[in-house]
DNA sequence: GATATATATCTTAGTCACTAAGAGATTTAG
DNA sequence: CTAAATCTCTTAGTGACTAAGATATATATC
């Protein structure tokens, strides 16, 4: 086998083995909404808080990708269950911050252990410096998501007659 | 800072890189679906078909934690777009196979392009060495992650006044 | 300072995918 | 041959989502 060709065979095996572990990843996800009783997306929506804080609504809707509206039904059902209050912004009336509550959220948090349990499992047969190898990727990987997520979208926005290669005229959804 | 300190740190910033990317997957996911004017879990069903190949309808529901009525209207829409076939299965009638149809499923396939690019140039500046470490770590991954979810789903199946630490009666969708 | 435009969230009506329960069709066990 | 099991589909009802617009507040223009 030449020496590309290997590296070839190697990158489809990396690119399967990611699909497969993501998607995994995705119904662990999942099994964790459905055992806290909240939905898929208001669990995303504490995922998110947890990683950055105290945001707003509108916040929420960008990064999501939801409407403005269904980010209302999802802070009404985390509010309601106890997990986040709202903070009207004194300087700002018109933005309503989204803050967790701790002792709630912690609750949630817990159902992650079985994850971080697993994980620390497998990261315990890494030497530190494949540790950095892998931070390095998990970060080089996350700018290239996001950069493959917005030439998708832009390529959305583009009308389909001037789309470079994709013809899926019949695939889209009619509005 | 001690060795030990470093190593935590490490993790710590491994795992919030990690989640970090894997959302952003999950957000490059939807944004597929909604290109190609399909459900979310119509795309995770297309999924588990180009990995799999050839499924039953019962396969799918156990992959995706769907129920088998959803299965059903899962199949039904992609067989309407024209990306899937059933086939009944001749040894034993009950039995519906699902199967991909190559020439529709690449037009579907095709919005994964901006993401293999990406990745292609996130890859590039790794050596066939240190691919095969992250190989071998996707696939550590993945056996992690899988046994992480059924260690949280038999959780979810011991009464709650029986599991060892967690206390989430107040979370529990009522139903 | 008054008016117009912009921004941020919420409301409402309607849609669509999901679950639960069970029906129909076929296979396997006794 | 009958009963139980297996596999998919059907039906009724629920809940999260979108689109459009209402409401409230902020900023810009005259």
């Amino acid at each position: 086998m030449s020496r590309t060709k290997a590296r070839a065979a190697l990158l489809g095996e990396l690119e399967e083995a990611m699909r497969r572990s993501s998607a995994q990843g995705v119904l662990y996800g999942q099994t964790v909404a459905n055992v806290a009783g909240i939905a898929n997306s208001d669990l995303e929506c504490m995922d998110i808080l947890h990683l950055e804080g105290r945001v707003t609504a509108g916040r929420l809707a960008e990064v999501t990708g939801l409407t403005t509206g269904a980010i209302t039904g999802v802070v009404d059902r985390l509010e309601k269950a106890g997990l986040v209050r709202r903070e009207r912004d004194e300087t700002d009336r018109r933005k309503v911050f989204i803050t967790v509550v701790p002792e709630a959220a912690m609750k949630i948090g817990q159902l992650y252990v079985p994850m971080q349990q697993a994980m620390e499992k497998v990261w315990s047969a890494y030497s530190d410096e494949e540790l950095r190898l892998l931070l390095r990727f998990a970060n080089d990987g996350y700018k290239g998501v996001l950069a493959a997520t917005s030439a998708l979208k832009s390529l959305l926005d583009t009308p389909p007659e001037k789309r470079p290669d994709l013809k899926l005229k019949k695939l889209r959804r009619q509005p």
